[in-house]
DNA sequence: CGTAATGTGAGTAGATTACTCGCATTACGT
DNA sequence: ACGTAATGCGAGTAATCTACTCACATTACG
């Protein structure tokens, strides 16, 4: 027997098989992709969901079981896509600051796609997992490289001190991604450029040679 | 003649004449603000207000015409408090980064009674007015604070850096409370000063008079 | 060519909710 | 006391909305 799907709730009620209906999951979940980050939860409906991706409903329940499962599926890519930049921006090998400017310019890239999507999946989306609630597992990686480079800029011991900067800058170039988003201004190479420094400066505080 | 009350959507249906009236009215905007902070707009229907508050629907409707113009009443009363709290923390006469920390101080304590409002206010609830896009009447004056600041620290000739300064001071302040309240953290005394500090340095900048 | 995979979309049942209306109660002026 | 205006009540409703099903059509695979 087996049908090999068997989790408490399966993400998929049926695996796409063909080359066809991966292609159809596909194309369902850039939908609901677009439509979360332009319209909102409100405006999130899997009715809506099918239309814009150009199938009937029933392809899209074929694959989700129901409409949590489906924004579960839209959260996971997106904060999966966050980490992979914030690993990226890492590789490099760069100093902190030169990792945040990385990290900056990538985020306010990622962003410019779905301007509103991050804010939606966080703050007004229900969420079934932990992925997305304070103590996620989401939450503790992505806040790890930025303890990581706080760390760095002030000589490796971590304490609770640095956690605090970690949230501190997180939550500021977030604050800034969204606003300026909400302005239409995340294209302005000013605001990017200005948020770089207002990271640059608190991490570099009292750490003059890693000003650059 | 003249009832007074003549706008183009009226936000009182009946104008309040006795204490009880007006005492009832006040229910039911502290009501509306906590539900809206707590649940979010999907959470804010007028019978859970009227609920809350502990009045019947009927005496709702009879001052407010309909659910767009309460939201909007307690938008006004919310974002007016934040300019009041603006005005308090300049009038201190105190050098611009005094001002900053006074501010962040105040808004902080603001934001600890109604978490989760200013976001829902701007994000999620559908506006009337322009209160609350960008460009509106609240903005400009919000943001000319922040301005001036930025000016008073940069001798004084404003030009666009001045504005993209301000923007992300105000961005900045306002995602480190949003996510500190969504942690639950927004007590830490540290985050507080960690928060002072990010935007002392981002000010400072350049201007070693001004550091205190 | 049999069968499994995939796709369709009209339809429905159920839930939600903004708002009304007829009436009860309370306060005010005289 | 008493007429009148203000205030308060809350069951009810009409309308909307939407998640989800199902019986059937089409496409691909072996």
């Amino acid at each position: 027997m087996s049908t090999r799907v068997a989790k408490q709730r399966p993400e998929m009620r049926k695996e796409p098989r063909q080359a066809r209906s991966r292609a159809t999951v596909e194309t369902i979940l850039e939908a609901g992709t677009r439509i979360l980050s332009d319209e909102g939860w409100a405006g999130f409906t899997t009715n809506r969901v099918a239309d814009l991706a150009g199938v009937s409903i029933g392809s899209l329940y074929q694959y989700f079981p129901d409409k949590l499962s489906l924004v579960d599926a839209i959260r996971r890519r997106h904060l999966d896509d966050c980490l992979a930049v914030m690993r990226e921006s890492r590789a490099d090998g760069l100093s902190p600051v030169q990792f945040v400017a990385n990290l900056v310019r990538a985020m306010v890239a990622a962003h410019g796609i779905h301007p509103g999507l991050h804010r939606v999946l966080l703050d007004e989306a229900p969420g079934s997992g932990d992925y997305g609630n304070p103590n996620s597992e989401f939450e503790i990686e992505y806040l790890g490289y930025y303890e990581e480079a706080v760390a760095a800029c002030r000589n490796g011991r971590r304490g609770e001190a640095d956690r605090t900067a970690a949230l501190i800058i997180s939550d500021a170039i977030d604050g800034v991604i969204h606003n300026a988003a909400r302005r239409g201004m995340l294209a302005d190479p000013l605001v990017q450029s200005e948020l770089i420094r207002l990271v640059s400066l608190y991490l570099a505080d009292g750490n003059p040679k890693a000003a650059a």
